[in-house]
DNA sequence: GTAAAATATGCAACTTAGTTGCAAATATTT
DNA sequence: AAATATTTGCAACTAAGTTGCATATTTTAC
């Protein structure tokens, strides 16, 4: 896929989103589509290229982008927020997220999916589940 | 329970972990015994009572009783960390957590537990997995 | 029990993540 | 091209968490 078909892509996202087409939503959205793994506000930023946004607007932006489900937060035990692309994800089920200890990098593991928790009875109503593992990873093990 | 059985057994964990019986910790300890649910350092310090505790004091002190296992960061999508006691926990896994979307409120869910995740064939090597599980608690479904 | 050694605490100053209001800029609709 | 709707940058702010250092408390050794 080229860089304009991908940025073809992420105009697409926005219009049937409802979402204006600004240059700062079509340069996030491809920084995460490149990226493939959950990025924080700062590293969205680094990877912007040239056009750097203010980190107000980059923000403003992922709102956006998550009030119509283009992006999701990931559950991250990180100090900052971690957002990436809401593909790979069912409805009810994110993928899990792996941390390795030693590296602290973090690893989107599409091809694993848990079963659903039970509702323990008492009436809870579970919509949506999130895991996240950590351990090593193939370099650190 | 008495209050000061509470405490008796506060000061057993303290000594069977090495670390000095300090009153914050004491005090901390007792606050997370009798929340049984993850809380913020701000939750914690409003709490505890006529002890008021810095928070820089807070922070340092879980972070003592996180070293020696005997506190867990709960994995919550909200700005602060949430500390917990770590029982009900097997070393690979701690119970789900439930946060309502309604609400907000948090619920450890101690009855359920998901099987481990598979590693993903290529060596990741997973040691610890965390469940947080979203929806409508028993009072706003 | 007392002194020495080891560790915890408070305070002030700092960093980093995220938010708010408002005026200027850009995107869409007409 | 003008009118309208929405986004953006800037400056100033709040909240969470950290660091250094002097003082206080806890433990250990005697
Ligand atoms: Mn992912
Ligand atoms: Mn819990
Ligand atoms: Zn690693
Ligand atoms: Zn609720």
């Amino acid at each position: 896929m080229t860089k304009s078909d991908l940025e073809m892509k992420a105009r697409e996202m926005l219009k049937a989103a409802k979402l204006y087409c600004t240059s700062g939503r079509i340069d996030i959205l491809l920084v995460l589509m490149k990226a493939g793994k959950p990025l924080s506000q700062n590293q969205i930023s680094k990877r912007s290229g040239k056009n750097r946004f203010d980190k107000v607007t980059i923000y403003r932006t992922l709102e956006s982008l998550l009030s119509v489900g283009l992006v999701h937060k990931a559950f991250m035990e990180k100090r900052a927020w971690h957002f990436e692309l809401a593909n790979h994800c069912t409805e009810r089920q994110c993928h899990p997220h792996f941390t390795c200890t030693n590296c602290g990098d973090t690893y989107c593991l599409t091809e694993i999916s848990l079963p659903m928790a039970k509702s323990p009875h008492k009436g809870f109503v579970i919509h949506r589940q999130q895991v996240r593992l950590e351990g090593l990873c193939p370099a650190c093990a």
